[in-house]
RNA sequence: GCCGCGUUGGUCAAUCGGUUAAGACGCAUCCCUUUCACGGAUGAAUGACGGGUUCGAUUCCCGUACGCGGUACCA
């Protein structure tokens, strides 16, 4: 019989959303879809010390930006509320206390100061950080090396204390990665982990143990980074006596810089000139900035589409996916163990491919935006649903729209005509001259009525077209690039062609 | 230092022991187009190193190197 899937995203709310934080949301999304599970979003703030004002309400935008609503969150609810780990805080103290009571944790009075004597003390070459461990935890102040009444009498007198693990000494412990296959540690080498901190709030530890089991997780993922803790985690579920339950785990691979080594930051970013945030960030500390993918003009569904194919694929060879096609293809066991450096030229071909197979009717909304921002009126959805059409194939990013659909919308300032004017001469003054009036009398306005009367024209005075196209197009454009030209005299109509070949000629005089 | 995880062209990557080692991005040249793109064609460029196992290794195993991650009362 098969439980439902459940997948969460665990998101600390302590800033922008970026790359890998999208990449490890997706893959949990399209897991979750593709099996028909649920999706939820739990929010990890048990560190109020690094609580960012916005940050939660950004996530949440940024997964609607990205069409990847959860089924449960702190703002949907859900049969496993609340979602915010810091309304949780009583379940954990309960289970810390449990695991103190079964001997596999115990209490820790050692101060901050206490802690740093110790790491000084016991530093050396061949052990830089001395860790909180068996061999050193007899030597603290804790529940084990102190008397049962000495701890009675701190525990009553209010000492602040924190709950730790107590890491057995030689045990070898594994888990099956669904990417990485076996996996496994030994116990001897990991620390004594704070379970519990003297605020009461859970550390990361033990917060995810326990909300993963009580909000029925069955798959849980998260970027590479978390692979060293597993074993805390291991134990953990086997202590509070929940193996059976414990979910399948996939430890996702790093997104690293494009250039050198290690993992992307936002520095690298701002650094080399792209976002690294899926939307715009400012955090209210600082006040710093961070742009992002939707804001430089990134479609969702290319931002979508690139994260799932940095370290996935689906082994044909097929690159542009939607998500409807995501979610049917993905399979975690394809995700890749090495990390994947980002490329950005390669992140602008996602999104170009996107916008030139998308629909007018898609595209419209934001071209209007683009437009506005411009300070370009367009008002007639028609007609910019023709103009996306003409020109969607030579923008890359949406602001691309404001230089390759304004000339629809406006006649260009003051056309340049420099690039003709060496090799003009009173020909083609006269035709240009001529031509309003042989356009005048067009009986069928299109783009085919156009450029056979052009050509015909040009024929009679015995003028290559190639000489003339140029102009014209300089005249109704204002520069080199554009569609066709026939295409563009066709859509901006018949008076405004006239007027920009009045204005080009004037430019020439 | 210790522990863990990785390593196919500049980048993303296919291959699940036998191929002339796909494809994409980027780059270069050409065609199309007397604009810019799109499209098409062609080209340069790859299995970190050393040992095994095997009739045969990019593929499996072991070392080495290199990289990354972790080593917090942060996640």
């Amino acid at each position: 019989m098969a439980t439902k899937v459940r997948v969460r995203f665990a998101p600390s709310p302590t800033g922008g959303l970026h790359l890998g934080g999208v990449r490890t949301v997706l893959f949990n999304y399209l897991f979750a879809r593709h099996h028909g599970g649920d999706f939820v979003l739990r929010i990890e703030d048990t560190d109020n010390t690094r609580f960012v004002e916005g940050a939660e309400q950004y996530i949440m935008e940024t997964l609607r930006w990205c069409g990847m609503e959860p089924d449960e969150s702190p703002a949907a609810g859900g049969p496993f509320a609340p979602y915010r780990q810091s309304e949780r805080k009583a379940s954990y103290m309960q289970y810390a206390e449990q695991l103190v009571a079964q001997g596999h944790a115990y209490y820790a009075f050692d101060t901050p100061e206490e802690l740093e004597e110790m790491r000084n003390a016991f530093k050396s070459a061949e052990n830089p950080s001395p860790q909180y461990d068996h061999r050193l935890r007899m030597k603290m102040k804790n529940s084990l090396s102190l008397g049962e009444e000495e701890v009675g009498r701190l525990l009553s007198e209010g000492v602040p204390y924190v709950v730790r693990i107590k890491m057995p000494e030689q045990e070898t412990i594994g888990f099956t990665d669904m990417i990485r296959g076996e996996v496994s540690f030994s116990t001897s080498t990991v620390d004594d982990k704070v379970l519990l901190k003297k605020d009461g709030m859970p550390t990361y530890h033990l917060a995810v143990v326990v909300d993963d089991y009580l909000m029925q997780i069955t798959h849980a993922f998260r970027g590479e980074e978390w692979l060293p803790s597993a074993p805390v985690h291991l134990l953990l579920w086997k202590y509070l006596g929940w193996s059976d339950a414990m979910p399948q785990w996939a430890h996702l691979p790093l997104i690293l810089k494009p250039d050198g080594n290690g993992k992307l930051s936002k520095r690298d970013g701002d650094r080399l000139g792209f976002p690294v945030f899926a939307m715009n960030w400012t955090d209210p500390r600082s006040n710093e900035f961070t742009q992002g993918f939707r804001e430089r003009g990134f479609l969702p569904e290319a931002f979508v589409n690139m994260l799932a194919m940095l370290g996935w694929n689906d082994g044909t060879g097929k690159e542009l996916f939607s998500m409807t096609e995501l979610i049917s293809a993905f399979d975690m066991s394809r995700v890749h163990k090495g990390g994947a450096k980002f490329d950005f030229e390669k992140a602008k071909w996602f999104n170009h491919e996107w916008i030139k197979t998308a629909p007018a009717e898609r595209l419209l909304p934001d071209v209007k935006d683009v437009l506005k921002t411009a300070d370009i009126s367009a008002v007639d959805d028609s007609y910019v649903k023709q103009v996306i059409d003409l020109v969607k194939e030579r923008c890359t990013l949406l602001p691309d729209f404001a230089e390759q659909a304004g000339f629809f919308f406006k006649a260009p300032a003051a056309p340049d005509m420099e690039p003709v004017k060496a090799k003009w001469n009173l020909d083609k003054t006269l035709f240009f001259t001529d031509l309003p009036a042989v356009l005048e009398a067009l009986p069928t306005w299109n783009a085919i009525a156009l450029e056979a009367a052009f050509k015909e024209m040009a024929a009679a005075r015995a003028i290559k077209v190639g000489e003339l196209q140029l102009p014209f197009r300089l005249m109704l454009v204002g520069g080199k690039f554009g569609p066709a030209v026939f295409d563009i005299a066709a859509l901006i109509g018949k008076q405004a062609v006239i007027n920009r070949i009045k204005k080009g000629l004037e430019s020439l005089a």
